[in-house]
DNA sequence: GTCTATAACCGGATAGAC
DNA sequence: GTCTATCCGGTTATAGAC
Protein backbone atom coordinates (compact mmCIF):
# COMPACT_ATOMS: atom_id res chain seq x y z
CA UNK A 1 0.00 0.00 0.00
CA UNK A 2 2.08 2.75 -1.26
CA UNK A 3 -0.47 5.35 -0.04
CA UNK A 4 0.11 4.61 3.31
CA UNK A 5 -0.90 5.72 6.73
CA UNK A 6 -3.09 8.91 6.56
CA UNK A 7 -1.68 9.78 10.33
CA UNK A 8 0.49 12.85 9.98
CA UNK A 9 2.18 14.49 12.90
CA UNK A 10 1.23 17.85 11.75
CA UNK A 11 -2.31 17.20 12.10
CA UNK A 12 -2.10 15.30 15.27
CA UNK A 13 -0.37 18.10 16.63
CA UNK A 14 -3.43 20.55 16.09
CA UNK A 15 -5.25 18.47 17.75
CA UNK A 16 -3.06 18.40 20.74
CA UNK A 17 -2.35 21.86 20.77
CA UNK A 18 -6.22 23.04 20.79
CA UNK A 19 -6.59 20.53 23.95
CA UNK A 20 -4.08 22.04 25.69
CA UNK A 21 -5.12 25.26 25.22
CA UNK A 22 -8.89 24.33 26.45
CA UNK A 23 -6.78 22.67 29.09
CA UNK A 24 -4.87 25.70 30.27
CA UNK A 25 -7.33 28.01 30.25
CA UNK A 26 -9.77 26.03 32.19
CA UNK A 27 -7.16 25.32 34.81
CA UNK A 28 -6.47 29.84 34.84
CA UNK A 29 -10.10 30.83 35.75
CA UNK A 30 -10.62 27.81 38.00
CA UNK A 31 -7.89 29.17 39.59
CA UNK A 32 -9.14 33.19 39.06
CA UNK A 33 -12.52 32.40 40.37
CA UNK A 34 -13.47 29.11 41.23
CA UNK A 35 -15.42 25.96 39.68
CA UNK A 36 -18.43 27.13 39.63
CA UNK A 37 -18.19 30.11 38.37
CA UNK A 38 -16.27 29.19 35.53
CA UNK A 39 -18.20 28.60 32.94
CA UNK A 40 -17.14 25.94 29.91
CA UNK A 41 -17.61 29.37 27.44
CA UNK A 42 -15.60 31.14 29.35
CA UNK A 43 -13.55 28.24 28.98
CA UNK A 44 -13.48 27.93 25.15
CA UNK A 45 -13.81 31.55 25.09
CA UNK A 46 -10.50 32.12 26.22
CA UNK A 47 -8.59 29.11 24.75
CA UNK A 48 -9.66 30.60 21.36
CA UNK A 49 -12.20 27.64 20.82
CA UNK A 50 -15.50 27.34 20.30
CA UNK A 51 -17.71 25.20 23.07
CA UNK A 52 -18.60 22.96 20.83
CA UNK A 53 -15.14 22.00 20.74
CA UNK A 54 -14.25 22.12 24.14
CA UNK A 55 -17.12 19.31 23.98
CA UNK A 56 -14.73 17.16 21.65
CA UNK A 57 -12.08 16.91 23.90
CA UNK A 58 -13.07 16.90 27.51
CA UNK A 59 -16.85 15.08 27.60
CA UNK A 60 -17.40 17.24 30.63
CA UNK A 61 -16.71 19.62 33.00
CA UNK A 62 -15.85 17.67 35.73
CA UNK A 63 -13.11 15.82 33.35
CA UNK A 64 -11.00 18.78 32.72
CA UNK A 65 -11.35 18.72 37.09
CA UNK A 66 -9.29 15.04 36.55
CA UNK A 67 -6.93 16.48 34.62
CA UNK A 68 -6.37 18.92 36.92
CA UNK A 69 -5.84 16.87 39.45
CA UNK A 70 -3.17 15.00 37.58
CA UNK A 71 -1.42 18.09 36.87
CA UNK A 72 -1.08 18.61 40.96
CA UNK A 73 0.18 14.97 41.07
CA UNK A 74 3.21 15.27 39.04
CA UNK A 75 3.84 18.16 40.75
CA UNK A 76 3.56 16.64 44.19
CA UNK A 77 5.64 13.75 42.61
CA UNK A 78 8.23 15.85 41.77
CA UNK A 79 8.45 17.82 44.94
CA UNK A 80 9.13 14.89 47.02
CA UNK A 81 11.74 12.92 44.98
CA UNK A 82 14.85 14.46 46.60
CA UNK A 83 12.98 13.66 50.10
CA UNK A 84 12.07 9.73 49.28
CA UNK A 85 15.59 8.99 47.75
CA UNK A 86 17.43 10.69 51.06
CA UNK A 87 15.33 10.02 54.04
CA UNK A 88 14.99 6.69 56.05
CA UNK A 89 12.61 7.32 58.66
CA UNK A 90 9.11 6.41 58.76
CA UNK A 91 7.56 9.51 60.32
CA UNK A 92 9.96 11.78 58.68
CA UNK A 93 9.07 10.69 55.01
CA UNK A 94 4.97 10.82 55.66
CA UNK A 95 5.26 13.99 57.45
CA UNK A 96 7.15 15.17 53.95
CA UNK A 97 5.02 13.28 51.59
CA UNK A 98 1.37 14.96 53.23
CA UNK A 99 3.20 18.05 53.86
CA UNK A 100 4.22 18.60 50.45
CA UNK A 101 0.41 17.74 49.61
CA UNK A 102 -1.04 20.69 50.73
CA UNK A 103 1.47 22.97 49.63
CA UNK A 104 2.02 21.59 45.97
CA UNK A 105 -2.27 22.38 46.37
CA UNK A 106 -2.05 25.60 48.09
CA UNK A 107 -2.34 27.54 44.92
CA UNK A 108 -5.85 26.18 44.56
CA UNK A 109 -6.82 26.48 48.27
CA UNK A 110 -9.61 28.94 46.92
CA UNK A 111 -11.33 26.08 44.23
CA UNK A 112 -10.61 23.33 46.77
CA UNK A 113 -13.90 23.66 48.72
CA UNK A 114 -15.97 23.76 45.31
CA UNK A 115 -14.13 20.99 43.58
CA UNK A 116 -14.39 18.73 46.87
CA UNK A 117 -18.10 18.91 46.99
CA UNK A 118 -18.42 17.92 43.30
CA UNK A 119 -16.56 15.09 43.52
CA UNK A 120 -17.88 14.07 46.51
CA UNK A 121 -20.61 13.35 45.25
CA UNK A 122 -20.64 9.50 44.53
CA UNK A 123 -22.87 9.64 41.36
CA UNK A 124 -19.94 11.55 40.02
CA UNK A 125 -17.40 9.97 37.39
CA UNK A 126 -14.57 11.85 39.54
CA UNK A 127 -15.46 10.73 42.29
CA UNK A 128 -12.56 9.72 44.33
CA UNK A 129 -13.66 5.70 44.95
CA UNK A 130 -15.08 5.66 41.73
CA UNK A 131 -13.50 3.44 38.52
CA UNK A 132 -13.20 7.24 36.70
CA UNK A 133 -10.51 8.15 39.15
CA UNK A 134 -8.81 4.61 39.43
CA UNK A 135 -6.04 4.81 37.52
CA UNK A 136 -4.87 7.74 39.43
CA UNK A 137 -6.03 6.35 42.72
CA UNK A 138 -3.74 3.81 42.36
CA UNK A 139 -1.03 5.90 41.51
CA UNK A 140 -1.42 7.68 45.13
CA UNK A 141 -1.89 4.20 46.51
CA UNK A 142 1.39 3.01 45.46
CA UNK A 143 3.38 6.46 46.32
CA UNK A 144 2.62 5.19 49.60
CA UNK A 145 3.60 1.91 49.34
CA UNK A 146 6.87 3.31 48.18
CA UNK A 147 7.04 5.94 51.21
CA UNK A 148 6.63 2.63 53.61
CA UNK A 149 8.89 0.35 51.70
CA UNK A 150 11.46 2.93 51.43
CA UNK A 151 11.74 3.31 54.95
CA UNK A 152 13.68 1.30 57.80
CA UNK A 153 10.11 0.87 59.92
CA UNK A 154 9.95 -3.14 60.10
CA UNK A 155 6.04 -3.55 59.68
CA UNK A 156 4.29 -6.85 60.20
CA UNK A 157 3.26 -8.23 56.28
CA UNK A 158 -0.44 -8.06 57.96
CA UNK A 159 -0.73 -4.33 58.11
CA UNK A 160 1.99 -3.84 55.49
CA UNK A 161 -0.87 -5.07 52.79
CA UNK A 162 -3.35 -2.31 54.22
CA UNK A 163 -1.34 0.79 54.78
CA UNK A 164 -0.95 2.20 51.84
CA UNK A 165 -4.43 2.55 51.14
CA UNK A 166 -4.89 3.77 54.52
CA UNK A 167 -2.44 6.43 54.26
CA UNK A 168 -3.97 7.18 51.10
CA UNK A 169 -7.41 7.45 53.12
CA UNK A 170 -5.60 9.66 55.92
CA UNK A 171 -4.24 12.22 53.03
CA UNK A 172 -8.07 12.66 52.04
CA UNK A 173 -8.86 13.08 55.39
CA UNK A 174 -5.69 15.68 55.65
CA UNK A 175 -7.08 17.66 52.51
CA UNK A 176 -10.34 18.26 53.67
CA UNK A 177 -8.92 19.88 56.78
CA UNK A 178 -7.01 21.47 55.11
CA UNK A 179 -10.06 23.10 52.93
CA UNK A 180 -11.48 24.33 56.14
CA UNK A 181 -8.03 25.74 57.15
CA UNK A 182 -8.28 30.04 57.58
CA UNK A 183 -4.85 30.04 59.61
CA UNK A 184 -1.95 32.18 58.15
CA UNK A 185 -0.06 30.05 55.83
CA UNK A 186 -2.30 27.33 56.67
CA UNK A 187 -0.18 26.43 59.84
CA UNK A 188 -2.70 24.38 61.29
CA UNK A 189 -2.73 21.86 58.75
CA UNK A 190 1.06 21.55 59.06
CA UNK A 191 0.88 20.86 62.61
CA UNK A 192 -1.84 18.31 62.62
CA UNK A 193 -0.05 16.61 59.75
CA UNK A 194 2.99 16.62 62.06
CA UNK A 195 1.53 15.02 64.93
CA UNK A 196 -1.07 12.74 62.86
CA UNK A 197 1.79 11.52 61.06
CA UNK A 198 3.71 11.16 64.36
CA UNK A 199 0.82 9.35 66.03
CA UNK A 200 0.45 6.95 63.39
CA UNK A 201 3.91 5.44 63.50
CA UNK A 202 3.88 5.68 67.04
CA UNK A 203 0.94 3.27 66.67
CA UNK A 204 2.55 1.14 64.17
CA UNK A 205 4.97 0.19 66.79
CA UNK A 206 2.93 -0.91 69.39
CA UNK A 207 1.00 -2.98 66.78
CA UNK A 208 2.70 -6.25 68.41
CA UNK A 209 1.64 -5.69 71.21
CA UNK A 210 0.04 -8.79 72.80
CA UNK A 211 -2.88 -6.70 74.41
CA UNK A 212 -3.91 -5.21 70.91
CA UNK A 213 -3.65 -8.04 68.94
CA UNK A 214 -7.38 -8.86 69.02
CA UNK A 215 -7.96 -5.42 67.95
CA UNK A 216 -5.56 -5.18 65.03
CA UNK A 217 -6.98 -8.32 63.66
CA UNK A 218 -10.28 -7.15 63.48
CA UNK A 219 -9.28 -3.70 62.48
CA UNK A 220 -7.46 -5.59 59.39
CA UNK A 221 -10.30 -7.88 58.67
CA UNK A 222 -12.80 -4.94 58.52
CA UNK A 223 -10.67 -2.74 56.09
CA UNK A 224 -9.97 -5.66 54.08
CA UNK A 225 -13.85 -6.87 53.96
CA UNK A 226 -14.22 -2.37 52.68
CA UNK A 227 -11.62 -2.73 50.45
CA UNK A 228 -13.50 -5.44 48.65
CA UNK A 229 -16.96 -3.98 48.07
CA UNK B 1 -55.13 50.51 66.96
CA UNK B 2 -58.71 48.74 66.41
CA UNK B 3 -57.85 47.51 62.66
CA UNK B 4 -55.55 45.58 64.52
CA UNK B 5 -53.59 42.57 63.18
CA UNK B 6 -53.90 41.38 59.53
CA UNK B 7 -52.14 38.17 60.54
CA UNK B 8 -54.96 35.34 60.44
CA UNK B 9 -54.86 31.81 61.05
CA UNK B 10 -56.69 31.49 57.69
CA UNK B 11 -53.84 33.06 55.32
CA UNK B 12 -51.32 31.23 57.86
CA UNK B 13 -53.35 27.69 57.13
CA UNK B 14 -53.12 28.26 53.13
CA UNK B 15 -49.36 28.65 52.90
CA UNK B 16 -48.65 25.62 55.31
CA UNK B 17 -50.93 23.61 52.76
CA UNK B 18 -49.11 24.64 49.96
CA UNK B 19 -46.00 24.07 51.45
CA UNK B 20 -46.83 20.54 52.48
CA UNK B 21 -48.41 20.12 49.43
CA UNK B 22 -45.12 20.95 47.43
CA UNK B 23 -43.32 18.76 50.01
CA UNK B 24 -45.02 15.78 49.58
CA UNK B 25 -44.97 15.84 45.80
CA UNK B 26 -41.44 16.45 46.25
CA UNK B 27 -40.52 13.31 48.55
CA UNK B 28 -43.04 10.95 46.12
CA UNK B 29 -41.16 11.63 43.52
CA UNK B 30 -37.83 11.51 44.58
CA UNK B 31 -38.93 7.72 45.61
CA UNK B 32 -40.53 6.81 42.36
CA UNK B 33 -37.71 8.40 40.55
CA UNK B 34 -34.43 9.51 42.43
CA UNK B 35 -33.16 12.73 42.77
CA UNK B 36 -31.54 13.97 39.59
CA UNK B 37 -34.57 12.47 37.65
CA UNK B 38 -36.96 14.52 39.96
CA UNK B 39 -37.82 18.17 38.08
CA UNK B 40 -38.52 21.00 40.46
CA UNK B 41 -41.26 21.51 37.37
CA UNK B 42 -42.48 17.60 37.84
CA UNK B 43 -42.87 18.91 41.44
CA UNK B 44 -44.66 21.90 40.95
CA UNK B 45 -47.61 20.09 38.55
CA UNK B 46 -48.20 17.15 40.92
CA UNK B 47 -48.44 19.93 44.23
CA UNK B 48 -50.59 21.56 42.02
CA UNK B 49 -48.94 24.87 42.16
CA UNK B 50 -46.35 26.82 39.95
CA UNK B 51 -42.75 26.51 39.20
CA UNK B 52 -42.16 30.16 41.19
CA UNK B 53 -44.66 29.03 43.97
CA UNK B 54 -42.44 25.87 44.81
CA UNK B 55 -39.26 28.47 44.99
CA UNK B 56 -41.45 31.13 47.07
CA UNK B 57 -41.40 27.96 50.19
CA UNK B 58 -38.04 26.16 49.28
CA UNK B 59 -35.02 28.64 48.21
CA UNK B 60 -33.31 25.39 46.29
CA UNK B 61 -34.16 21.72 45.66
CA UNK B 62 -31.74 20.60 48.07
CA UNK B 63 -33.64 22.35 50.62
CA UNK B 64 -36.75 20.20 50.10
CA UNK B 65 -34.22 17.07 50.23
CA UNK B 66 -33.01 18.79 54.09
CA UNK B 67 -36.52 18.59 54.54
CA UNK B 68 -36.32 15.19 54.99
CA UNK B 69 -33.34 15.02 56.46
CA UNK B 70 -34.59 17.02 59.72
CA UNK B 71 -37.88 14.85 59.62
CA UNK B 72 -35.94 11.99 59.83
CA UNK B 73 -33.68 12.91 62.79
CA UNK B 74 -36.73 13.16 64.53
CA UNK B 75 -37.69 9.55 63.51
CA UNK B 76 -34.30 8.58 64.89
CA UNK B 77 -34.47 9.91 67.81
CA UNK B 78 -38.26 8.33 68.55
CA UNK B 79 -36.97 5.02 67.29
CA UNK B 80 -33.85 4.90 69.89
CA UNK B 81 -35.41 6.41 72.48
CA UNK B 82 -36.48 2.40 74.37
CA UNK B 83 -33.10 1.29 73.66
CA UNK B 84 -31.52 4.25 75.77
CA UNK B 85 -34.21 3.63 78.08
CA UNK B 86 -33.57 0.17 78.54
CA UNK B 87 -30.02 -0.80 77.65
CA UNK B 88 -26.69 -0.20 79.60
CA UNK B 89 -23.91 -1.80 78.21
CA UNK B 90 -21.74 0.74 75.83
CA UNK B 91 -21.03 -1.32 72.88
CA UNK B 92 -24.64 -2.39 72.51
CA UNK B 93 -26.24 1.20 72.91
CA UNK B 94 -23.33 2.66 70.07
CA UNK B 95 -24.59 -0.43 67.70
CA UNK B 96 -28.15 0.27 68.21
CA UNK B 97 -27.88 4.18 67.84
CA UNK B 98 -25.74 3.94 64.79
CA UNK B 99 -27.86 1.16 63.36
CA UNK B 100 -30.97 3.23 64.03
CA UNK B 101 -29.71 6.04 61.85
CA UNK B 102 -28.65 4.24 58.85
CA UNK B 103 -32.57 2.26 59.42
CA UNK B 104 -34.58 5.21 59.46
CA UNK B 105 -32.14 6.95 56.48
CA UNK B 106 -33.07 4.18 54.45
CA UNK B 107 -36.11 5.45 52.37
CA UNK B 108 -34.05 7.99 51.61
CA UNK B 109 -30.86 6.03 50.04
CA UNK B 110 -31.39 7.02 46.65
CA UNK B 111 -30.70 11.26 47.48
CA UNK B 112 -28.02 11.00 50.24
CA UNK B 113 -25.59 11.26 47.98
CA UNK B 114 -26.15 14.59 46.06
CA UNK B 115 -27.30 15.89 50.13
CA UNK B 116 -24.06 14.75 50.79
CA UNK B 117 -21.82 16.66 48.54
CA UNK B 118 -24.27 19.87 49.23
CA UNK B 119 -23.34 19.16 52.79
CA UNK B 120 -19.88 18.75 51.93
CA UNK B 121 -19.24 22.44 50.42
CA UNK B 122 -17.28 24.30 52.64
CA UNK B 123 -18.87 27.35 51.50
CA UNK B 124 -22.22 25.99 51.65
CA UNK B 125 -24.13 27.46 54.70
CA UNK B 126 -25.60 23.94 55.29
CA UNK B 127 -21.95 22.38 56.02
CA UNK B 128 -22.18 20.33 59.10
CA UNK B 129 -18.95 22.29 60.81
CA UNK B 130 -20.66 25.65 59.48
CA UNK B 131 -22.65 27.61 61.95
CA UNK B 132 -26.05 27.18 60.18
CA UNK B 133 -25.64 23.98 60.61
CA UNK B 134 -24.58 24.07 64.27
CA UNK B 135 -27.94 23.45 66.12
CA UNK B 136 -28.30 20.50 64.28
CA UNK B 137 -25.43 19.53 65.12
CA UNK B 138 -25.42 19.99 68.73
CA UNK B 139 -28.68 17.88 68.76
CA UNK B 140 -26.40 14.96 67.49
CA UNK B 141 -23.75 15.33 69.43
CA UNK B 142 -25.56 15.79 72.47
CA UNK B 143 -27.45 12.72 71.70
CA UNK B 144 -24.15 10.85 71.78
CA UNK B 145 -23.29 12.39 75.04
CA UNK B 146 -26.12 10.65 76.62
CA UNK B 147 -25.68 6.88 74.64
CA UNK B 148 -22.75 7.47 76.44
CA UNK B 149 -23.43 8.73 79.95
CA UNK B 150 -26.51 6.63 79.97
CA UNK B 151 -23.96 3.44 79.87
CA UNK B 152 -22.15 1.52 82.70
CA UNK B 153 -18.68 2.17 81.13
CA UNK B 154 -16.18 4.27 83.12
CA UNK B 155 -14.30 6.76 80.98
CA UNK B 156 -12.13 8.96 81.95
CA UNK B 157 -12.65 12.57 82.22
CA UNK B 158 -10.23 14.07 79.37
CA UNK B 159 -11.62 11.28 77.22
CA UNK B 160 -15.68 12.03 77.88
CA UNK B 161 -15.29 15.50 76.81
CA UNK B 162 -14.09 14.72 73.45
CA UNK B 163 -16.44 11.60 73.11
CA UNK B 164 -19.52 13.09 71.92
CA UNK B 165 -18.13 14.96 69.00
CA UNK B 166 -15.97 12.00 68.13
CA UNK B 167 -18.87 9.79 67.95
CA UNK B 168 -20.79 12.18 66.00
CA UNK B 169 -17.91 12.34 63.19
CA UNK B 170 -17.82 8.89 63.36
CA UNK B 171 -21.48 8.34 62.22
CA UNK B 172 -20.65 10.81 59.42
CA UNK B 173 -17.81 8.50 58.53
CA UNK B 174 -20.46 5.62 58.83
CA UNK B 175 -23.24 7.71 56.90
CA UNK B 176 -20.50 8.15 53.62
CA UNK B 177 -19.75 4.67 53.95
CA UNK B 178 -23.72 3.86 53.50
CA UNK B 179 -24.05 5.82 50.60
CA UNK B 180 -21.44 3.92 48.30
CA UNK B 181 -23.22 0.37 49.73
CA UNK B 182 -24.85 -1.39 46.77
CA UNK B 183 -25.33 -4.56 49.25
CA UNK B 184 -28.92 -5.98 49.69
CA UNK B 185 -30.25 -5.00 52.60
CA UNK B 186 -27.43 -2.23 53.07
CA UNK B 187 -26.35 -5.59 54.93
CA UNK B 188 -22.31 -4.54 54.49
CA UNK B 189 -23.28 -1.26 56.32
CA UNK B 190 -24.60 -2.99 59.16
CA UNK B 191 -21.81 -5.25 59.44
CA UNK B 192 -19.43 -2.70 59.78
CA UNK B 193 -20.98 -0.77 62.47
CA UNK B 194 -21.52 -3.76 64.35
CA UNK B 195 -17.33 -4.10 64.11
CA UNK B 196 -16.49 -0.78 64.54
CA UNK B 197 -18.60 0.23 67.25
CA UNK B 198 -17.38 -3.36 69.08
CA UNK B 199 -13.64 -1.74 68.12
CA UNK B 200 -14.22 1.47 69.16
CA UNK B 201 -15.46 -0.02 72.75
CA UNK B 202 -12.65 -2.63 72.57
CA UNK B 203 -10.34 0.82 72.14
CA UNK B 204 -11.44 2.99 75.33
CA UNK B 205 -11.29 -0.03 77.73
CA UNK B 206 -7.42 -0.12 76.01
CA UNK B 207 -6.59 3.38 76.77
CA UNK B 208 -5.92 3.22 80.20
CA UNK B 209 -2.41 1.15 79.53
CA UNK B 210 0.54 2.57 80.24
CA UNK B 211 2.11 1.77 76.83
CA UNK B 212 -1.03 4.29 75.80
CA UNK B 213 -0.73 7.20 77.50
CA UNK B 214 1.31 8.81 75.81
CA UNK B 215 -0.79 8.28 72.87
CA UNK B 216 -3.48 9.23 74.31
CA UNK B 217 -2.51 12.23 75.36
CA UNK B 218 -0.95 13.48 71.84
CA UNK B 219 -4.56 12.21 70.50
CA UNK B 220 -6.98 14.27 73.52
CA UNK B 221 -4.81 17.31 72.66
CA UNK B 222 -5.16 17.36 68.92
CA UNK B 223 -8.77 17.06 68.68
CA UNK B 224 -8.98 19.69 71.24
CA UNK B 225 -6.71 21.77 68.83
CA UNK B 226 -8.89 21.15 65.92
CA UNK B 227 -12.12 21.31 67.52
CA UNK B 228 -10.88 25.08 68.49
CA UNK B 229 -9.84 26.35 64.92
C1' DG C 1 -12.02 10.39 10.02
C1' DT C 2 -10.58 14.33 12.78
C1' DC C 3 -11.73 18.88 14.18
C1' DT C 4 -14.71 23.08 14.65
C1' DA C 5 -18.74 25.65 14.99
C1' DT C 6 -23.58 26.97 15.59
C1' DA C 7 -27.96 26.23 17.31
C1' DA C 8 -30.59 24.21 20.05
C1' DC C 9 -32.37 21.49 24.60
C1' DC C 10 -33.10 20.96 29.42
C1' DG C 11 -33.67 22.02 34.06
C1' DG C 12 -32.40 24.90 38.17
C1' DA C 13 -33.02 29.48 39.52
C1' DT C 14 -34.87 34.51 39.40
C1' DA C 15 -37.82 38.81 38.31
C1' DG C 16 -41.55 40.98 38.65
C1' DA C 17 -46.62 41.48 37.48
C1' DC C 18 -50.90 40.58 39.65
C1' DG D 1 -48.50 34.01 47.80
C1' DT D 2 -49.10 32.73 43.07
C1' DC D 3 -48.14 32.97 38.58
C1' DT D 4 -45.69 33.59 33.77
C1' DA D 5 -41.75 34.72 31.38
C1' DT D 6 -37.06 34.58 31.31
C1' DC D 7 -32.22 33.87 32.37
C1' DC D 8 -28.26 31.02 32.67
C1' DG D 9 -25.09 27.38 32.03
C1' DG D 10 -24.09 22.31 31.28
C1' DT D 11 -24.89 19.37 27.65
C1' DT D 12 -26.23 17.50 23.01
C1' DA D 13 -27.22 17.33 17.99
C1' DT D 14 -25.59 18.04 13.86
C1' DA D 15 -23.75 20.23 9.88
C1' DG D 16 -19.91 21.14 7.61
C1' DA D 17 -14.55 22.25 7.18
C1' DC D 18 -9.99 20.43 6.78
Amino acid sequence: MATASPQRTVRTRRGETSRAAILGAALDLFGERGYDATTMRAIAERAGASLGSSYHYFPSKEHLVLEFYRHTHELHLAAIAPLLGREKDLAARLRGTVRAVVVTCEPFHAVAGSIFSTVANPSSPLNPFGGAARPLREEVVALYAEVVKGSDARIPADIGEMLPLSLWLYQMAILYFWIFDKSPGRLRTLEVIDETADLIVRLLGLANLPVLRGSRRRLLGLIRNVIEG
